[in-house]
DNA sequence: ATGAAAGCGCTAACAG
DNA sequence: CTGTTAGCGCTTTCAT
């Protein structure tokens, strides 16, 4: 099939040697590759004959610089190794390149100072058309700047700041919250119901907790302020803290942990104690995370669809690039999962 | 501080606005920004200003067209959905900002059809300095391809075709099942120990089944086909063959169960059809996932080291990249975890 | 329907 | 130590 002298190459094709071998102009070769503009049945053939024998891939940086877009989208994300990020990120992937980008991620490091922001700037602009924003990976002072500039963003879990009018996408976190603990007062009816928050900076904790409240004041249950402490959607930080609630010898008939890593911790620290889960105290989570199905007691919790917010984000994206308008606000619906550990004996 | 000039900034600064606030040529800009070439304090000094003020950022496109190189690492994956995944990409994203490239992803969609190699060429040159491959995400023959056209390479869990010198980076299979089987005969005596098979194109299953058979033999134990069937390292698939096991009365002491989602699936057959693990069979898996810790009975395993796999495959390209030259094979040891699943009782 | 030519923003000799 | 000047490979008017 081909010529035998292709044993040394050493530098790719470029869109002059195809257009030489097409017999054409460059300009040509452009216009069939990318689609845009008429040419002749014959010639277009030709191009893509040229193209394959040749192996012809466009470059990338040369695109970019002369069409002025990278067909890339940035990702930013502060700390890769939640489980919470695995369903997230397969959704972005498949948004993304189902549109035809290119997924470029950058993870902020944890260990950083939080004042000096890092320079994520690589990311900022002229690299990617666009950047997707998860929770608060980016410092505020940057959001404004890029959206000020009108570079596209689209934020994941976290509001945009003041009234800036960024597209933000997350699921209903607050509604979710307020199932999960009506059931626990409707069904089991705890009265006792603990709530461990998440980090500050999530907004996502910021619902639930709202969620959690409403439902107590629409049951006539008093907020109690001995009754939430912090989760810090981790393990070991529930641990702690409901450990804590154990030595003080607080009175509990549930506790609400925020999210699935802190149920985990909170169902490690209850057995150690020697309580038993549901029996003593009933545990719920939040997210539904596919690696805790088979946990002990069977985690009661609400199913996040966090691939599909991944997907919608990416989505918003690439919406807002090409039309330059997405919705401002996208919430995903979010549903109960009941099991054992809240005493149902699913 | 700036000049309230600032406010309808619509393109952003090119080398050139620098070059002319500053009172230097380009090229000098281009020096002081790169370390690249000698340049007097004072004016280094004033091009730093001047880039501050205009908050310039080099164009990566540009800077790729004219280096020829694009300061950005290509990772091809095929599954992105497995626990596997997630420290595995912490540490190649880890190695790769560290040495101050960006990472670009391209996960190839499982449903695609196997024959019909997919475009996953946007990676392959020109857009990435070099290429992550991870097991067999990539067709033979655009390895050999990209390859022959010394495009950097580093495989992931996958030794190169043939005879194809690309650095390739993986854990001790062999001698980690080795450790696990030998456990298992030494320490309980187990004898019919069943082994579960992982994909057919995935190395590592290939070593830890000869792990498996060099343990047997070392023992004196007999192959026993009978014993060995496909996990897939796969739960429903682990679950079915285990169920197919039962069904046919084979006799087994203890299952290999070739990885840890095996393992979990093994473990629900097992429970369902009122085996108790590890007093009727025992179980062990390998990997040491992070999240099945709790895992009832807490699981045996092999710990490998995926994090540590996944920054080494990063920094070998790189100095590849560099370097022209690297590791033929980093082989990253793994330890024997001994949990209560094989029957410790720990 | 096709070609010529001017950049896109930056780097890299080559002079000075 | 600094400036001039070609390109890098591709897109995109503007002619034809």
């Amino acid at each position: 099939m081909n010529s035998p002298s292709d044993s040394k190459i050493t530098s790719r094709a470029t869109i002059a040697d195809v257009a030489e071998r097409a017999g054409v102009s460059t300009a040509t070769v452009s216009r069939v590759i990318n689609q845009t503009g008429p040419v002749a049945e014959e010639t277009a053939a030709q191009v893509w004959a040229a193209v394959s024998e040749l192996k012809y891939q466009p470059n990338a940086a040369a695109k970019g610089l002369a069409s002025r877009k990278t067909n890339t989208l940035g990702l930013l994300v502060r700390e890769i190794s939640t489980p919470f990020f695995t369903p997230l990120f397969r959704g972005i992937e498949a948004g993304t390149s189902e549109a035809g980008y290119s997924l470029l991620i950058h993870a902020i490091q944890k260990a950083a100072s939080p004042a000096i922001t890092p320079i994520h700037r690589p990311l900022g602009e002229h690299n990617t058309d666009g950047l997707l924003v998860f929770a608060s990976s980016m410092g505020e002072t940057d959001l404004v700047d890029l959206h000020k500039r009108d570079f596209p963003l689209v934020l994941l879990h976290q509001a945009p700041p003041d009234g800036l009018n960024i597209p933000y996408v997350t699921f209903e976190n607050k509604s979710g919250a307020r199932k999960l603990v009506d059931h626990l007062i409707e069904v089991h009816n705890y009265r006792r119901i603990a709530f461990l928050q998440g980090p500050e900076d999530q907004e996502d904790s910021y619902w639930r907790e709202l969620g959690y409240r409403e439902a107590l004041e629409a049951h006539g249950i008093p907020f109690d302020p001995a009754l939430v402490a912090v989760g810090g959607f981790e393990e070991k930080m529930a641990e702690i803290s409901v450990g804590k609630w154990l030595a003080a010898g607080t009175r509990i008939d549930a506790i609400f942990a925020g999210d699935d890593e802190s149920a985990v911790g909170t169902i490690i620290a209850l057995q150690q104690a020697g309580k038993r889960v549901p029996e003593d105290i009933a545990v719920v989570g939040f997210d539904d995370v596919h690696f805790y199905r088979y946990m002990l007691p069977p985690l009661t919790t609400v199913r996040a669809p966090v691939e599909q917010a991944g997907r919608e984000a990416a989505r918003q994206l690439i919406q807002l690039i090409r039309t330059g308008q997405a919705d401002p606000l996208t919430l995903l619906p979010t549903e109960l999962v009941v099991r054992h550990s809240c005493g149902c004996s699913n």
